[in-house]
RNA sequence: GGGGGCGUAGCUCAGUUUGGUUAGAGCACUCGACUGUCACUCGAGAGGUCGCGGGUUCGAACCCCGUCGCUCCCGCCA
């Protein structure tokens, strides 16, 4: 998506400034922009002009320039808005400044208007190459500064550029975009909603969304049959660098489709993405592994596949070890699985490994067995319970270190996970450069409670079960699949999706698979139930993370620096100061009162 | 809810380990000089509740306790 400057030539201007090339030298030319930065060389001054598109360099020389105007640009301070005019000319090839994209050409200054006056700014705009950047709480404060910044503005300007590429990708192909409430109905499952006080119905409350699945899917019951919307969505829970309380996202729905029906859709929508990003995109299609699989094989349902360090079983190996670690596994139902590292012996120090084991304790293990192979025997507090061909067994080479973990894969999955995670960092195995997407499917459809037994929806409780394992709901429901799908790129997760239930009887035995009696169910999704009841097409859809995904595509450090107004971790907007206290009299009018010693008015 | 890091001039930082005269530097700002710079250069100047409160001490930016803010992580995020 090209965006031409053509259209942004005002009565005040002519051209932006960072778009002037040498194509427009001998033009005389208007110009409006902040004073990036300025030199006066004591006659001669230069003013570097920043707008949108960039900065250009515009000079004034008294030969040219009455004096007046010359002495006003020598005095102009930084961040002032001024109004110039004069001719591009193109540089002398030795004054040429290769790091400026209009640095072939300057503005030759006629006249200098200041029209917007400034203050020395808080933060710095124009910052000097060593100097970091200032203070985050400064940078939110003064959010209106920080976002002049170049690096700020691309960010934001990309952003744009992808959401237009959604649109007009999922218009094309026949979705319609439909706006659904921003006040909704609270729902007690999930994350803790952002409550709205109804002042018309005492004591009641609305909610903020915290996705428009619901609605979604009425749309679909309702026959607009393709929906996309690029939806806000609030969640009252504590943040991350990767997680405000309102984000963005991608969500769409569609009828009479199949899971590979959205997948192809969906491959096709981001790879529109990564381009408008300038990535390249795979162009075989996006590989897929069952959640089984990744399980297996990476510990995890969002694996990073830019290096190997896949997970073993060593089950065999142990099998008749006389330790007592391994066996009380082995006895007990669980396994002995582990990481290959290929040269670790030499490349993870004993610190490095204990560093190692002290994070896969944070992630549950009881500890790491550590296994040496070095000059064709095997080292470690271990080696003496393996037998002779334990080596080959293990697919051990010469200079390997295998780090294992014994127990049940519910223990040394995200534990072994953990391990891969840090190893691939230690040793400098993750390419950023590289860009790996996998599609992860056949996700259960209930997460089983280890102490309690009780089932919850790994997904959510409107996601369709394979029609295959419908056998097993009241059998062995913690076996079904679930018709759901996860996009990941890269070890994160961009979105997810799922064919919904659109059977209201089979709706109905979900709620109350996961206990949710016919009361309860009626009370919070009634209004869902009697859509399905109404005749529902077979629908399913998919939800993605906007501001992760322009997190990525540039190279952000932080969800922060892609959202144009954000909040800090404790929720707070700094810069106009949300939340706040409100007069008592609005309090009132809302039937509410404050507990403790947290009242107080504005 | 829990843990780690940070908080010194408008901004970025040094100084805190081992308490000791008037708390320093660069950028920005003010004044002056300078006709091809682009992080212009040079000279001079102004600018500080050392986050806040309390304590220890003859003496606290520095040690102790508490607290606030930002940030990263765990919990949480169907």
């Amino acid at each position: 998506m090209t965006t031409t400057t053509e259209h942004l030539a005002t009565t005040h201007r002519t051209d932006l400034c960072g778009a002037l090339r040498l194509s427009d030298v001998g033009r005389h030319v208007r110009l409006g922009g902040w004073v990036h930065r300025s030199r006066d060389l004591g006659g001669l001054a230069f003013v570097d002009l920043r707008d949108r598109a960039g900065i250009v360099q515009v000079s004034f020389d008294p030969k040219s320039c009455p004096p007046d105007v010359c002495a006003a640009a020598a005095a102009v301070g930084q961040e002032t808005v001024v109004l110039i005019e004069g001719d591009v000319v193109a540089r002398p090839e030795a004054m040429r400044n290769s790091e400026l994209a209009s640095g072939d050409v300057e503005v030759r200054a006629t006249s200098f208007t200041v029209v917007g006056p400034a203050t020395p700014p808080a933060i710095p705009v124009a910052r000097s190459r060593t100097e970091n950047l200032a203070a985050e709480e400064l940078r939110l404060r003064h959010r209106f500064l920080d976002l002049r910044r170049p690096e700020l503005q691309e960010n934001i300007i990309l952003r744009h550029r992808l959401m237009q590429v959604t649109r007009q990708f999922l218009s094309e192909r026949g979705y319609f975009e439909i706006e659904t409430p921003i006040l909704t109905k609270p729902t007690p499952e999930g994350a803790r909603d952002y409550l709205v006080p109804s002042r018309v119905h005492p004591g009641e409350f609305y909610a903020l969304p915290q996705s428009p699945q619901l609605y979604k899917q009425l749309l679909m019951v309702s026959g607009f049959d393709r929906y996309f919307q690029i939806a806000r969505c609030f969640r009252d829970e504590d943040l991350r660098q990767d997680r405000q309380p309102e984000f963005t996202q991608i969500d769409i729905e569609a009828s009479f489709i199949s899971a590979e029906d959205i997948m192809t859709m969906a491959e096709g929508l981001i790879s529109a993405l990564w381009r408008e990003g300038g990535r390249d995109v795979p162009s075989t299609g996006f590989p897929r592994m069952t959640y089984a699989e990744t399980m297996e094989r990476y510990g995890s349902d969002r694996p990073d596949l830019r290096y190997e360090l896949e997970i073993i079983d060593a089950s065999s190996a142990f099998r008749g070890a006389d330790f007592a670690i391994t066996r009380s596994a082995l006895e007990q139902g669980g396994r002995v699985r582990g990481i290959r590292i290929p040269g670790g012996a030499a490349a993870l120090s004993r610190k490095h490994q204990d560093e190692i084991e002290a994070d896969a304790k944070k992630a549950g293990a009881m500890g790491l067995l550590r296994l040496k192979y070095v000059n064709g025997a095997l080292e470690g507090p271990i080696a003496k319970f393996l037998g002779e061909g334990a080596a080959a067994a293990l697919g051990l080479q010469d200079g390997d270190l295998a780090l294992f973990v014994a127990g049940p894969d519910r223990i040394s999955s995200p534990a072994l996970d953990r391990v891969r995670q840090d190893v691939a960092r230690r040793m400098n195995l993750v390419s950023e450069a590289e860009s790996r997407f996998l599609w992860v499917t056949d996700f259960p459809l209930f997460d089983k409670d280890p102490a309690t037994g009780a089932l919850a929806a790994v997904h959510h409780p409107f996601t369709a079960p394979m029609s295959e394992d419908t056998a097993l709901l009241d059998s062995a429901p913690e076996q079904v699949r679930a018709q759901a799908y996860d996009l990941t790129f890269n070890g994160t997760e961009l979105g997810g999706g799922s064919i919904r239930i659109s059977n209201p009887v089979v709706q109905s035995r979900m709620f109350a698979l996961l206990g949710i009696d016919d009361a309860t169910a009626e009370a919070r999704f009634g209004f869902l139930l009697e859509g399905l009841r109404a005749g529902a097409p077979p629908h399913g859809g998919i939800a993605f993370g906007f501001d992760r995904i322009a997190m990525k595509l540039s190279n952000a450090g932080s969800l922060r620096d892609v959202i144009a107004f954000p909040k800090t971790t404790a929720a707070r907007a700094l810069f106009e100061g949300a939340p706040a206290p409100v007069p008592a009299a609005d309090l009132s009018d809302l039937h509410i009162s404050i507990n403790g010693d947290h009242g107080g008015s504005a």
